[in-house]
DNA sequence: CTCGTTTCTTGTCGTATTGACTTTTTTACA
DNA sequence: TGTAAAAAAGTCAATACGACAAGAAACGAG
């Protein structure tokens, strides 16, 4: 192997300490280790982890899956990346786990590497959003709904996640289909309308939600149509895709 | 540490082999190394690396600061991330050896962690973005400015990280002020024409550009003037802030 | 069966925003 | 003094937006 870009690509003849910070106070890993593949002494995070946003809507509120720990925090759920494992479907394989589910909208948030994020060690996290149907029940039993926007007592840096998942939830809704996950695969206006007013914490109105929500050429009409007690039976809808896809909002103009 | 909600929450009784893809063919580390801070056997990474796509606009053209790989390749300026140190920090780091300069609009894109992304071993890297002076000279003989969207032969997953990057940066153009970095302290109207023409790939009208960027409230006039050759002098401006900041687009409007 | 209520759909309208264009102002230079 | 150049300011039709009103289709009470 001789591509070194990495490092910058300078250091063809690799420096006897590494001009690294913390790496002089630090003892290198010996050979014969994980470390021990990365070609010099740098040091190397005791592991990495993916965590998960999971988002739904219930009951007009955004909720947030959230597990209890030993000591009475909340904290997202998450595990270890394996090795040759992508943090993505670490993040899928969680997902699935703690809510029966597979296929979702599974989005990167980012990485969280600051240090002493996690007393353990140096284990930098990829935090990754979901979003759920309303009526998934947490398979696991120390997991439940909390109230995504309500103060609650996270444990290592997940109040800061969390509040990256909901910027970012807020700021897709009407340029892309995030709410893919939460919506069914057939729904009404209504149910969306739902949706976008407890993401966007306002009151759409019906007559303009649609016209506007139809604009953006993310949703199609299935034909169907569904009768729910009362009033005129509503139209039903499908978004165009399931994939992550963008909508036609209107940032600037880009003449084509 | 009795807290252990990052392997999911439930597992206090830790099973003998972790439940993670990959960690049974490779022996975990021995204890005594930077792994070892991990709680359990669970596999670390070799590394973690910190990327910058370093951008700015000459010539009408979004460019890149790339190094070139011993085999002819185009990399991105990286390096590691040292024990103790945040990844943006190392950014920072990398991007003041590579241009000599600090304090720029520096923003972090998103972990990049394929399997198999860097032939050394596992090593992860948490790509950043950072936009720079057009009349930036590369600090390294090996790094020289190359158009952004003309077609290289990138080593590691670098094609990958400099698409994000731009993406990044069109759709942050009108809502924030990703250009601060491109711009000097004080700019005409026609300074920030040319970076918005090369990023969005369009050509503004001078008056609706003049109008509508005035409207987004993040410039504001210094009350000087500028003269160059001939026609009438331009008004300068300067962003009212230099930290990363969001302008008033029109994502759909929220009520108060 | 008819009326009133509910719910969804469709239409209207004043205002604000957009993009393209034109006109005016101010400078340098021949 | 005239002319070209560059920036600023103004004009205008098309469109998007938000609020509201009207129409359509179901249900249930009387």
């Amino acid at each position: 192997m001789t591509v070194d870009a990495d490092t910058g690509g300078e250091s063809r003849v690799r420096p006897a300490t590494p001009d690294v910070p913390g790496a002089q106070g630090s003892a290198p890993p010996p050979p014969g280790t994980w470390s021990a593949q990365n070609s010099a002494g740098y040091p190397s995070p005791a592991g990495l982890t993916a965590d998960v946003v999971v988002l739904t809507v219930r009951d007009g509120a955004v909720r947030v899956l959230a597990l209890t720990t030993d000591d009475g925090r909340v904290a997202l759920p998450g595990g270890f990346v394996g090795a040759g494992e992508d943090p993505a479907d670490t993040a899928a394989r969680k997902l699935t786990e703690k809510t029966g589910l597979r296929d979702l909208y599974l989005e990167q948030l980012g990485a969280f590497a600051a240090p002493g994020r996690d007393p353990r060690g140096w284990i930098p996290t990829v935090a990754h959003l979901a979003l759920v149907p309303a009526d998934t029940t947490p398979g696991d039993p120390a997991a439940a709904w909390i109230d995504a926007r309500a103060a609650h007592d996270w444990a290592f840096d997940h109040r800061e996640i969390l509040a990256a998942a909901l910027e970012r939830v807020e700021g897709k809704l009407w340029w892309s289909n995030v709410c893919v996950g939460v919506l069914p695969g057939d729904f009404a206006l209504a149910d969306a309308r739902a949706v976008y007013d407890a993401v966007a914490r306002t009151t759409y109105d019906p007559g303009t939600f649609a016209r506007d929500l139809r604009a953006t050429g993310l949703i199609e009409p299935t034909g169907e149509e569904r009768r729910a007690g009362k009033g005129r039976p509503a139209a039903l809808y499908r978004f165009a895709s399931r994939e992550p896809a963008w909508g036609a909002g209107r940032r600037k103009r880009v003449k084509a």
